[in-house]
DNA sequence: GTCTATAGCCGGATAGAC
DNA sequence: GTCTATCCGGCTATAGAC
C-alpha cells in the first residue's frame, strides 16, 4: 500500500473499524477484519496502534465527538411549541434506530465492552456524559425557544431521556416490532411532556 | 468424574455456564471456562451438548423459567394504593440490578448475543417475551387488587415497563450512579402513574 | 461413559526481508 | 515504512485409550 502518515493511517483503521462493528458487531472486529475493511496489511495496523484494544478506544473517541459535532448542527424546526419540538426530537432519534439498528447494537456492545476492558472503562462513560451533554443541550434549547421550564433539574431530565432511548433501543433490537416502537415513542413522550412546568 | 445421567450434566453445564455469564461475561463463557466451573472435562461438555451454542440456548431457557416460576411466587405487599405498590416493584428490580450488576450485563450481553447468532434469534425473542409476560402479569395484578384502570392497553404499558427498565440498567451499568438511580426511579414511577385512570 | 491428548482453526502480535 | 511469513496462545470439537 502507497505510503500514509500514521495520522491518515489510523483514521482509516477507526472508520473501518467503526464500519465493521456496525456491520457486524464488536466480536467480529478483529484486527483482522478490519485491515481488510481498510484494504492494509496486518503489521501496518500495528505500526499505528500498540493493541486492538488502543485502537477501540480511538473508535470511541470518533464516536463522542460525532456527538459533539451533531450538537453543534443542532438546529430547531417546525413550530415553536414544547410537545412537537420533544416529539421531533425523540423521534428524530427512534428514526435513526429504526433506519440502522445493527449501528445501535454496535454502539452498545462497544459500551458493554468497553466497561468491561481495563483501561477502556473512563472511555465509556466518556461516551455517555458525550450523549448526556448532547441531550442536555437539546432540552435547553427546547426551553429557550418555547420559555419553557421543567420540574426537574435538566441534567436529571437528560438522565430520563437516556434511559429511555436506550431502553427503545434494546427494545427493539430484540423485537424488531415498528408499531410497538410508534407507540413507545408517543408514551416517551407523554412522560417528558409531564415534567413541563405549567404556570 | 463419577457417573451421570445426561440429564443431570446439562443441568450442571447449564447452572456454571450462567454463573460465568454472570461472573465474566458471555465473551470470557467458553467451553474450557464452563467445564473448569463445572469441575468436569471438556469431552463431558461435548458428550452432554453438541455445541456450545446449543448449551447457550440452554442457559437462555433458564433464564426464561426463572421468570415464569417468579411470576407464580409473585406476592403483593404493602398498602393496597396504586403508587406505592407500583414503587415497590420498580424498586425491587433496582435494587436487583444494584446487588448484582453484572447479572444484568451479563443477561444484556446473553441477548445481544443470540440476536447475532442465527438459530438463537428466536430464543432471545422468547427471552424477552417471558420477561414481559411476567411484567403484564404485575401490571394486571396491580390493577385487579387496587381497582385501577389504566389508560393504555396492558401489553403496552408492560412494554413501557421493560423500556425503562432495560434503560435504567444500561445507564447504571456505565455510571454506577447510585443517586442518579433512585432519582430516576421515581420518575419512571411518575410515569407509569400518568397512565392510571382517574375517573 | 469418561477421560487425556490432540487436531485444526483463528486470534493478536511480531520478526525480518525488502 | 510496508510487506509476507510466522509465532504462540486460546478456542471448539473430536479421536481414541481405558
Amino acid at each position: 500500500m502507497a505510503r500514509m502518515s500514521v495520522a491518515h493511517r489510523r483514521e482509516a483503521l477507526v472508520g473501518a473499524a467503526l464500519a465493521v462493528i456496525e456491520r457486524d458487531g464488536v466480536h467480529a472486529a478483529t484486527t483482522r477484519a478490519i485491515v481488510a475493511e481498510a484494504g492494509m496489511s496486518l503489521a501496518s495496523f500495528h505500526y499505528a496502534y500498540a493493541s486492538r484494544d488502543e485502537l477501540l478506544e480511538a473508535v470511541v473517541r470518533r464516536v463522542v465527538d460525532g456527538y459533539a459535532a451533531a450538537e453543534a448542527d443542532l438546529e430547531i424546526e417546525g413550530p415553536l411549541e414544547v410537545e412537537s419540538l420533544v416529539r421531533s426530537a425523540i423521534t428524530s432519534y427512534v428514526e435513526l434506530l429504526r433506519a440502522d439498528p445493527a449501528r445501535e447494537q454496535g454502539m452498545i456492545e462497544l459500551s458493554l465492552y468497553s466497561i468491561r476492558t481495563e483501561g477502556l472503562r473512563t472511555v465509556a462513560t466518556a461516551q455517555y456524559a458525550a450523549y448526556q451533554d448532547f441531550t442536555e443541550s437539546v432540552i435547553r434549547r427546547i426551553a429557550e425557544v418555547t420559555g419553557t421550564r421543567w420540574k426537574v433539574p435538566t441534567p436529571l431530565l437528560a438522565r430520563m431521556v437516556t434511559t429511555m432511548t436506550d431502553g427503545l433501543t434494546l427494545g427493539y433490537l430484540v423485537n424488531r416490532d415498528d408499531e410497538a416502537l410508534d407507540q413507545l415513542t408517543e408514551l416517551v413522550v407523554a412522560a417528558l411532556m409531564q415534567q413541563v412546568e405549567r404556570d
